[in-house]
DNA sequence: CCAGGTTCTGCAAAGGTTTGCAGCAGAACG
DNA sequence: CGTTCTGCTGCAAACCTTTGCAGAACCTGG
């Protein structure tokens, strides 16, 4: 039903090739001829197959972009950001949700890898092996995770994950939780190595509460046992679980911060909205999609494999979720200072 | 570099449509033979590639959603719930972003045209005579927007908006701004229609502000205009712009609800969390994605032309952000109930 | 032993495009 | 006027599959 590229060259008297030339190598043909297949063209309809295009050039213009929760605030800046940088170079983005699933995650990548020129991987839950084997289906560029020989964007969570602890202690603290995030995530594992070195060198004691959800509702699900813990702060691994554990703390009658300290991770838009507003470790998100993208088409224009591994900075936030500990609040308070 | 069927059937020593055959219809090869392809398959990394069958078949097994706003928390549930909806059928979801502007959304139509068997277009920017015409190219699910001809599936906005503002008339409101949202809106225009009736039969006053950005930003941005303009109540596009204007209106010293009162359209999970909780109209998203996708598949099914329209039911959820109007507040209080 | 059926496999066309090669006309040049 | 060059166009193979058709081998029942 749709006209192809035979039906303008019998509208228009030409050969095939003249009409396939007429729109991917204009300079290549008469201008009279040209336009004459372009008013056709205009007549019937046509426009070019990109599949069947992509068939033979082995190009889709077309890049995927794996995540694991669209629902999650932490993904549309970086999203969005990546498909402005890459419209710029004429490129489309085809965006998907795993739910979390690992398996879904594969399947997702078999099925896009022959209709896009590679995939962005946003956090990944796959296991190194599996991802290093699908990148020899299709270009992968890694987003928050690293897999030896594959280009990857990291943000550095490790260090803002280091400056929270700091903050936490300099504040007085020394039991302290840690919220850990969903099994096979590598952000989690970076958080986990830098807070750990952290407090064992400032002699504090770390408490690992997890895997979890990344959600509100997994920040809510361990409320109960963080107040039972005996912390007085928490390190969560993203905003939304930090969220979703303040609320279910408010509702079991814990204050924070004044009973308990709450970091969160990620600086989404939610965190400086809530009472109190969260403090917490902020990611380049926008500047990650875009390195990413970049790092992808250079890769497609190049043969060669570009395997460059580009590390963003991060930065503490401090709002109003934290606060010295209760025992030695007032002497704390004295000497601390008050930032946004 | 990538194996294909030729490969794979001069490994295991039969002819490509029988390695084909295994793939695409196994009841059809000898149990024998099957296991000999496909065990070469295994070995060789062999993937059917999607886009050359889709080529053949005219079935890609993928389909196009196409949103204004990845960021607007108001389309996260309706494409989760279309991709699971989606998944059952084995289909994937390509999810795209148009930035809010006609033209980004023409042009990914046409892109997708050939790579999926049909588009969910989420409240389309563009008017109807083009969609109409980009509808002959690719099927179409519309979400949001009526065209005749066309299968929708529509939130009928216009009944929850009329709820809204006779709630806000029965508070004693009888000054009321109406907070547009984008042009080329259907939705906006729904609700203009339904408000204005509302309006009218009931003597109230209506004014129209906009059109706006359907963002925080947007909402906050016309604060002052509304503070001004000398309306007690306010109905905003939706719950994002109506957020933004409370915001902007504390700022400004103005209180609400004391002050003015306002209602949000959508009921996205912020808004139960801001304060004062949000009056909104609740929409059924999840629903309306499983709808559209129900849709554009049996649409592709059959091949006769589907084009019912589908409206689902929205409901008014009655907070904390409206109240009387500061004149007759303890008189209308004493006779008013309040209601979650 | 033969007619008819079943089960499996191969052949080749088709789907819509791109692209290296060759051919042709006319221009430029000596 | 002959040669070389330039600009344009047509030819046909190629990309990776699917699928209608036909043939081969085997079986069944009469």
């Amino acid at each position: 039903m749709p006209a192809t590229i035979r039906d303008v060259a019998r509208a228009s008297g030409v050969h095939i090739s003249t009409v396939s030339r007429t729109f991917s190598a204009p300079h290549l043909v008469n201008p009279e001829t040209r336009s004459r297949v372009l008013a056709c063209a205009e007549n019937l309809g046509y426009r070019p197959n990109r599949a069947a295009r992509a068939l033979i050039t082995g190009r889709t213009h077309n890049v995927g972009l794996i995540v694991a929760d669209l629902a999650n605030p932490f993904f549309p800046p970086l999203i969005k950001a990546a498909e402005s940088q890459a419209r710029h170079r004429d490129y489309h983005i085809f965006v998907t949700d795993t739910n979390e699933d690992p398996a879904v995650e594969e399947e997702l990548i078999h099925a896009l890898a022959k209709q896009v020129d590679g995939i962005l991987l946003c956090s990944p839950r796959l296991n190194n092996s599996l991802i290093e084997q699908l990148s020899r289906e299709v270009p992968l560029v890694l987003i928050n995770r690293q897999v030896a020989g594959l280009p990857a964007v990291v943000m550095d969570v490790g260090q803002g994950a280091r400056l929270a602890i700091e903050h936490l202690i300099g504040l007085g603290h020394h039991q302290i939780g840690l919220l850990g995030g969903p099994r096979g995530s590598w952000t989690n594992r970076e958080i986990r190595r830098a807070v750990t070195a952290a407090a064992r060198s400032a002699d504090a004691v770390l408490t690992g509460i997890g895997p979890n959800q990344p959600t509100e509702a997994g920040g809510a699900a361990v409320a109960e046992q963080v107040r039972r813990s005996g912390v007085t702060a928490v390190l969560a691994y993203n905003d939304l679980m930090a969220i979703g554990l303040i609320e279910e703390l408010d509702a079991l009658g814990v204050r924070v911060p004044a009973d308990i300290s709450v970091v969160g991770i990620d600086d989404i838009a939610l965190s400086r909205r809530i009472r109190p507003r969260l403090t917490t470790v902020a990611n380049p998100t926008p500047a990650a999609g875009r390195a990413a993208v970049d790092m992808l088409l250079q890769r497609a224009g190049d043969d060669r494999r570009t395997t460059a591994q580009v590390t963003l900075q991060t930065e503490l936030v401090i709002r109003d979720s934290t606060a010295p500990p209760p025992a030695t609040r007032t002497a704390v308070v004295l000497a601390s200072h008050v930032k946004e």
